[in-house]
DNA sequence: ATGAAAGCGCTAACAG
DNA sequence: CTGTTAGCGCTTTCAT
């Protein structure tokens, strides 16, 4: 790699020259520009970054940790704060946290050494303690908030978007309704826990304890958690399930199907999170579609406007909304 | 950020000394590297890796520019690629080319300022030209090959496995079998569209070349060229499709639905890449499935194989195999 | 408008 | 075993 030395050279300038022309053409007379110009074409010059981030103390690189990039909810997060970060010049350092503590403590560490200008992050349970080790860094929390009252964060409606699912389920007829829930201790699924709640209690229909179950997110505890749910004797089984998101709704479809249920005769499913799946699957499924793709872009326009002003006033907290599309997989329950 | 000076000022040491300790903790006393350490401890020390990598020279970084995180199979090629490289104290800059040669030419550019120590992959059609800007990084083909020579490639063996998808439907007695081939200017197409032909050829059936069409990738294009193979006169028109990619797939189903065709009474269809909507949709789909997750995961291990050593001989090419899963989108052909 | 020189934070010679 | 020094490539004063 050719370095700015060379290019000087080559032209005929000093290197602090050669790198006004390069960055700040206006400074440089226009014949000596032109000469810089060619001789870093002419040796395919790129400038280094490290050292221009060494020396200007700016990176101009940001961080994103994302829960699971597989899961294309999480997935499309990240395209959007991709092209966004792309569109503002910016380079993203993505890392995976899985779900897990200790590798997002070591996602977070690692970026620490990288010096990104900003943070983008779902949080998991502990990020309000690994953050804690980020003096000053701008920080952007997506999707679901993790408690840190001075973070901006970009989320979704979460709990008029169960709301609205639920209450969905409720006008089908349905009376015993089942949840299954995502990890408590993270705040979309404490949100989507009260919306159901919530749609219930406006309808004057009991809670069932019994009925709402967690699980870790996975397809798995998904089918475990129907399985078992699907199992109860028919007088108190759940006519209706509502699935916290879109991996655990996929393990309860098979479920049902395993134990010879029709969708929606013998069960309605309400998924969260729309997918490829959810409308190519039979039935196509009814969801509470969240817009992904922008709650990314979102978030990154967002931090790299925090980058733009030093400390400007209160954090944002910006919520989108979510939207019910109603397909084919909820109908009135079986008479009984 | 506390810099190594002050962990240095705070251990009464000198920065080289704090700097062995942390890095080479053999080399320094005991007692030292205790102070240092502590010190490092109770500042929340963390190195500034622009400073180390350009003075050693080495970033420890390698670039991955994926053709589309959003299809899963791609995602899962990058999940892999970053397991691995996590494994080994990499870290991934991840890029997205979308299949557009701009944005590969982008993403590589970008890339080289940072000095990445290696480069993987999923070439497009303009890749070998843009790659012989970047003197002589390790640079690894993944999914799909350049044409480059000296590049080592990961792949599938595309040419088997399109073979046995399409075998299996001669198998089950259709003669008039169309396929959606993806762009015939990359590999991967090339040599599905291979194995197809040479599968039709053994069993001694003509290739009929207006039943196979090309598209890009996108369910749209799937969509498109599916209707107008399905509505071509009964006479003519195919029993069977035999799909590129997985994206295709989803618009061919959509297309067939729409026609009212039953999958697979009226219509066999197997598509190439499993998925999640491949195996909850109705019916569950016959995929030639590739190790997506593993085919990522053996192109990091190798190229940091390549790191370690110099200039180690001949490039690899690493093939891996495909198998194909037999569920219920294919059956006989109706009765005439 | 241009050049000389300093310094970002780190580590590798080289001395001692 | 430890300190001094130099330099990775770049940009930015400060002169001229």
């Amino acid at each position: 790699m050719p370095s700015i030395h060379e290019v000087a050279h080559l032209a005929n300038v000093s290197s602090a020259t050669a790198s006004r022309a390069l960055s700040r053409p206006e400074m440089v007379a226009p014949a000596t520009r032109e000469r810089v110009l060619s001789a870093a074409r002419q040796l395919g010059y790129q400038p280094n970054i490290l050292a221009r981030s060494l020396r200007q103390g700016e990176t101009r690189t940001i961080g994103l940790i994302v829960a699971d990039i597989l899961n294309p909810f999480h997935g499309q997060l990240a395209k959007g704060v991709q092209d966004v970060a792309d569109k503002h010049g910016y380079t993203v350092f993505l890392f995976n946290s899985d779900e897990e503590s200790e590798k997002e403590r070591r996602a977070i560490e690692t970026l620490r050494g990288h010096l990104p200008q900003g943070l983008i992050i779902e949080p998991t349970r502990s990020t309000r303690d690994h953050l804690k080790t980020l003096s000053n860094l701008a920080v952007v929390e997506l999707d679901r908030v993790s408690g840190n009252p001075k973070a901006t964060t970009i989320t979704v409606d979460n709990l008029a978007g169960a709301k609205a699912g639920t209450r969905h389920l409720i006008e089908q007829g349905h009376t015993r309704i089942g949840m299954i829930v995502g990890q408590l201790d993270i705040s979309t699924a404490i949100e989507r826990h009260r919306g159901f709640q919530d749609a219930l209690q406006e309808a004057g229909l009991p809670y069932h304890p019994e009925l709402v179950l967690p699980g870790h997110h996975r397809e798995d505890d998904g089918y475990r958690v129907a399985k078992h749910l699907l199992s109860l004797p028919k007088a108190t089984r759940p006519t209706a399930l509502f699935v916290g998101n879109n991996e655990m709704t996929v393990g309860a479809v098979l479920a049902a199907r395993e134990l010879g249920l029709q969708i929606p005769d013998d069960l309605s499913i309400v998924g969260f999170d729309d997918s490829r799946w959810a409308q190519t699957m039979y039935p196509p499924l009814t969801v509470v579609a969240q817009p992904a793709y922008e709650l990314g872009a979102v978030a990154c326009e967002h931090l790299i406007g925090l980058l733009g002003r030093p400390q400007s006033g209160l954090p944002a907290h910006v919520q989108l909304s979510t939207e019910l599309i109603i397909r084919q997989s909820t109908g009135p329950p079986a008479p009984a």
